[in-house]
DNA sequence: CGGGATTCTCAGGTAATTCACAGGCAGCCG
DNA sequence: CGGCTGCCTGTGAATTACCTGAGAATCCCG
């Protein structure tokens, strides 16, 4: 199975070119925030600020998937939706969209497999959903069978479910979302700003030890009088690896 | 026995190549609905706007069913179901119609084993009612069951009978739906909004909380006393697992 | 047209979850 | 060894997510 460089397994085209993506957001702090997310991912990444852009990009690039915030200035979303239809028919669709919109907007156009997520969301959730989206469409190659393993604890992405050596573990949505990050990185050291970037919303604007505060919420649930999977590198971050 | 990417059965033509279906909607945007929804279940789709389209495509393609709106702008529906039999006698149409049209006019139609749903539709139903077509016209591998199960709740796809540890259960046409979503999906978490865009009608516009509602009536009558077998995933969704 | 079934809204209740705050502990430096 | 800094965690308050009863509106069937 293919691996970054990071040592992550990652999604590839089936003839072995990186999934191409793009990302449509006249907001461009925020399109590069997740531009560069996804290229982290091993994606080659493609950003447009405007329908039109999108449009041409489209023809250009033909992307396995698409990034789509639906209130534009240009073009309404929906517009360059369909435009974006009717040059790639099949490619799944990620919609970017705020809270109090989903009910009437949203509801319909995600039905056929696409998907969304509320600003302001976290990237962790974004990459995930993409994930989901890609693996679904049959564009990217790898069936990762969506199950995150390091030493005897076991996450299931589909079924939410975590376990340690068999043993069923509850964990909270925040919870879940800050182990699965870990479990995507093990061995490796993260500091607690990428974490809070990654699973905190964008606009998170509370105290930084809201990372310790999870950190310490996980240990007692998984580490509890087990040998430690979850270490503190001092003035570093947190890491996750086998335990012994 | 072939799977989808995301892990249900499939249904394929006898030679294994996938199952051809042709869209016929002169709204673009409910045609692109209905598209992605089927090419999610693994079945390649092509649409056509208006009449003389669809039969251009159908000399083509040779779908394998068709999902025909009965109320097109240039010919009229049935007069495209014309041409439709006289290149392709034997295929399966789905009709798409309007809740107060005619009744018998209906019935005429769908005499011949042909099969229709009234606007708005909810994506469950449609794909639910084609499988059912290409199932019975024999140009899908046939493997008939139409029987979900998970753990010993058993549901009939075609006799719309649903029954746990052999007890026969009464559900109303919404609960089923819902059901039948959450079977097809086992063990994996389907958010409130991937529910409502799946299970209930396009155009519905009403408050979320109606998945609250129907997984609550669902539980009443299926989980009542025993081991439970929908589960909530505050945060992130509802799945349905065996119990214990 | 009437009555029962069904769908859905609304609103109150409950429990889970998120997060701020603050005191305490531990590693590390001089 | 003393003190500084970074990290840990108990407490509790505010918020959110979810569940469900009651009833209105609608549909369906005879």
């Amino acid at each position: 199975m293919p691996t970054s460089p990071h040592g992550r397994t990652e999604l590839l085209r089936p003839d072995g070119s990186p999934v191409r993506v793009l990302v449509v957001d006249d907001e461009s702090a925020l399109a590069d925030l997740l531009s560069m997310a996804l290229r982290y991912e091993g994606w080659e990444v493609r950003t447009a600020g405007d329908g039109a852009e999108a449009i041409r990009i489209t023809r250009e690039l033909r992307p396995d998937a698409v990034v789509l915030d639906i209130m534009l200035p240009d073009m309404d979303g929906l517009a360059v939706l369909g435009r974006l239809r009717r040059e790639l028919p099949d490619v799944p669709v990620l919609f970017l969209t705020a809270r109090d919109a989903v009910e009437d907007r949203i509801a319909g156009l995600t039905a056929g497999g696409d998907d969304y997520v509320t600003k302001p969301f976290s990237l962790e959730e974004v990459v995930a959903r993409l994930r989901g989206l890609l693996r679904r469409s049959g564009a990217a190659a790898a069936r990762s069978e969506s199950v995150l393993a390091v030493g005897d604890l076991v996450l299931d992405e589909d079924s939410h479910e975590v376990s340690r050596g068999g043993r069923e573990i509850h964990l909270t949505a925040t919870e879940f979302e800050l182990l699965r990050y870990l479990m995507r990185n093990p061995r490796r050291v993260l500091s607690k700003a990428q974490i809070l970037d990654r699973v905190w919303s964008y606009d998170f604007g509370g105290q930084a030890n809201v990372v310790e505060l999870y950190i310490s919420y996980l240990r007692r649930k998984i580490d509890a009088g087990r040998s430690p999977m979850i270490h503190t590198r001092r003035g570093a971050g947190y890491l996750i690896k086998p335990g012994e």
